[in-house]
DNA sequence: TTGAAAGCGATACCAT
DNA sequence: ATGGTATCGCTTTCAA
C-alpha cells in the first residue's frame, strides 16, 4: 500500500544484488542460481514484498483488469452476473471495473472512454437498450482490445457471445401459457433493437404459430428504457387493457418489466391469473413468495458471468489472434407457478 | 487503449517541443505561454490524446481507485450501495474495485491483500460476519490508507462511519409488532459480533422494555453466516417453533434472513400473520407483492453508498490529516404491510 | 550467473 | 517561457 511497501530496489540494496537479479530471482528465471533465488525469496517473504502492480502495468502494458459495461448493478440478473465474473476474475488475478449505462447510449460511450483510459485488458459488454451506434466499440476492438458480449449482444463485432437460450425460454413459457388456456397473449419487452428482444420475440412467435394462433402486433409492446422507468410499463399495460380484446396473459421479457407489470396489475386490482395470467423472464430470488406465486424463466446469470469472464481472459492471454469465435447458449429454466395457471 | 494511443512524447516530437512543455501546457501551467498552450491542446484534442492513467499512478502514487470490501453483490442492499458509490466515484474520476467476502474472514483478508497490491487510494468497508481480527485492516489504515466504514462498522479504527439508524428502525418495527398485539416476539439476526447486530438488538430490547415485556434470550437467534446459508435460518426457526411458547412474531434483521424466514414459514404452511407475524430489515424492491405483503424496514442503501464514497474521497483528497471523524446515521423507513398486522 | 542501463508515460526539479 | 533530466517500480536486452 503506502508505507510498508518494499520494492525490488530495496531488496537489491539490502542483499547487495542488482535489481535485475532480484527481479529475475523472484520470477524464477532459469538464469539465476538456486542459492540466490532462495536468499532473495526468503528476504522478500520475510519483508512482505509484493510487486507494485501499477509499475508492472506500465511496463507490460497490461493492467490485469477487465472493464464491465452493463445497465445497472441493482438488478438481480446483473448482480448475479457480476458475482460470476468476480469469481473467475479473482482466481485469475484480474479485477473488474464496473460501469453502469443506466440504459443510456451516451453514458455507455463515456464509460467506454473511461475504461479505455484505464487501459483495461478486455471488455465484457452487455449493451444498453438505446445503443445503435457500435462504432466506438468497434474502434476499440480493432484497436486490439478483446471483447466478449453477454446477454445483450451484437453481431457487429466478431467475437465470443454468451447468452441465455432466449428463444427456447420464451417458446416454452408461451407454450405453457397457451396450454394453460390463454389465447390472447401479450408480450411486453425491451427496446426493439436489442438481441434479447428479437430472440425472445422469436420464441413467442414460434409458440403461437405452432398452435395456429395469429400473431397480433398490437399485443407486442416495447419499453424503450427496458423498464427502468415504471411509467413506460404502466403506459403499455394500460394500452393493452384498453384494447377491445384485452389480453388474457402477459409474457414479460425482463426482470424489471416482469416485476413492474406484476406490480401494476396488483395496483389495478386485476386478478392474477384469473383475469390476466403473467409469467416472464425474471431472476428475482423468491418469486414463489409472491401473491400469487410468480411463473418465471430463470437465466443462469452467475454461470453467464463465469463463462463470459473465462472466455475473455482466455482471449486476453492467448498468444495468437483468435479467429474461431463461439456463441455460448446457456439453458434457461422455466418455473411454472400460480400466476400463469388459469 | 492500445493502438490509437498518443503519448506526451509523441506530441512533443510532432510539435518540436520538449515533453515537459507539453505536459505543462496540458495541465495549464502558468509558466507556459497561451500560444503554446493552444497549439499543444489543439493537437492533443485533434489526435485524441488522453493521459495514461497507469503512468500517472506510478508517478503520483495515486491510483484514482477505491477498493470495496463487502459480503456479496447479489444482495439487494449491497447492490444498491454499490450503485450509490459508483454514482459518486464516476463523477470524481475514481473507479471502484469490488471484492466479495462471502461472509468469510479469510476471504476478506485475502481481498484486502489484493486491494492493497492494487494500491487503491482508499477503502470502503463493510465487515464480514466472521470478522474478529481487525489487525490487518488496522495495519493498512495506519499505513496511510483512508478507510470509511459503512453498514457493518467497527470502532477499532478511528474513521468515518456511515450507517442506517438501526436502533430506531428496530425499535419502531418491534413497537409496531407489539401494538399489533404480539407479545412473544422473536428476533432472528446475524452474527453476534457485528455492529448492526447489536444495534438492531438494542432497538428491539428498547421497545420490549418500554412495554414491560421481558426480554427472553431464547427468543433471540443468531445466524453466524448472516443467512447466507438457508439451513441456519431454518434451524433457528424450527427451534423457535418447538418451544413451549412459540413466538407470535418474528423480527428479522437482514435482507437474507427476512426473505429466508418468510420463505420457510411459507414452506411450513404457517399462516402469516395469524400464526406468526413477520417483519424485518429488507431492501427487496417489491415486498408489497409478497403473499402476504411484507412489512419491512428499508435502509437508504443508495444514499449510504453515496455518503460513504463522498466521505472517502474527501479523506483521500484532503491535504491535512483528518482528525474529526463523524458517524453518519441515515434514517430508515418502516413500511407496515399485512405480514405484521394481526 | 550476474549487472548496467534503457524504457514504459508522465511529472517535477533544476537550469537556461 | 522552455528544455534537460531524474524519478516512480519493474522488466528486459545487452554485456561481462
Amino acid at each position: 500500500m503506502k508505507i510498508e511497501s518494499i520494492t525490488i530496489t530495496d531488496i537489491a540494496k539490502a542483499l547487495n544484488f542488482s535489481s535485475s537479479t532480484v527481479s529475475r530471482a523472484l520470477r524464477d528465471s532459469y538464469q539465476i542460481s538456486e542459492a540466490t533465488k532462495r536468499i532473495v525469496k526468503d528476504y522478500a517473504k520475510k519483508n512482505n514484498y509484493h510487486p507494485n502492480l501499477v509499475a508492472q502495468s506500465l511496463k507490460s502494458n497490461k493492467s490485469k483488469s477487465i472493464g464491465l459495461l452493463l445497465c445497472s448493478v441493482p438488478n438481480n440478473f446483473f448482480a448475479e452476473v457480476i458475482s460470476g465474473i468476480e469469481s473467475i476474475a479473482y482466481n485469475s488475478g484480474y479485477h473488474i471495473i464496473i460501469t453502469q449505462s443506466h440504459e443510456s447510449q451516451e453514458r455507455e460511450a463515456r464509460n467506454l472512454d473511461h475504461l479505455s483510459w484505464r487501459s483495461v485488458d478486455g471488455l465484457l459488454v452487455s449493451l444498453s437498450s438505446e445503443t445503435m451506434d457500435m462504432s466506438k466499440l468497434q474502434k476499440i476492438h480493432s484497436g486490439g482490445v478483446p471483447i466478449v458480449f453477454f446477454d445483450r449482444v451484437s453481431d457487429c463485432i466478431k467475437t465470443h457471445q454468451v447468452v441465455a437460450d432466449n428463444i427456447e425460454g420464451a417458446y416454452r413459457l408461451t407454450k405453457h401459457l397457451i396450454e394453460s388456456g390463454c389465447r390472447n397473449i401479450a408480450h411486453i419487452t425491451s427496446s426493439p433493437g436489442l438481441s434479447i428482444t428479437s430472440e425472445r420475440r422469436e420464441g413467442y412467435v414460434k409458440a403461437l404459430t405452432e398452435y395456429n394462433i395469429p400473431v397480433n402486433e398490437n399485443y407486442i409492446k416495447y419499453c424503450p428504457h427496458g423498464g427502468m422507468i415504471m411509467e413506460e410499463i404502466e403506459v403499455v399495460i394500460q394500452e393493452l387493457l384498453n384494447m377491445k380484446q384485452p389480453p388474457d396473459a402477459l409474457f414479460t421479457a425482463s426482470d424489471r418489466i416482469t416485476i413492474g407489470s406484476f406490480a401494476f396489475l396488483h395496483k389495478k386490482n386485476i386478478r392474477i391469473p384469473e383475469q390476466i395470467a403473467i409469467g416472464g423472464f425474471c431472476n428475482f430470488s423468491s418469486p414463489e413468495l409472491f401473491n400469487p406465486s410468480l411463473t418465471t424463466i430463470r437465466q443462469p446469470a452467475f454461470e453467464m458471468g463465469k463463462t463470459a469472464a473465462e472466455l475473455l481472459i482466455a482471449l486476453i492471454e492467448s498468444k495468437r489472434q483468435e479467429t474461431n469465435f463461439e456463441k455460448k447458449i446457456l439453458p434457461t429454466e422455466l418455473f411454472v407457478r400460480k400466476s400463469s395457471v388459469k
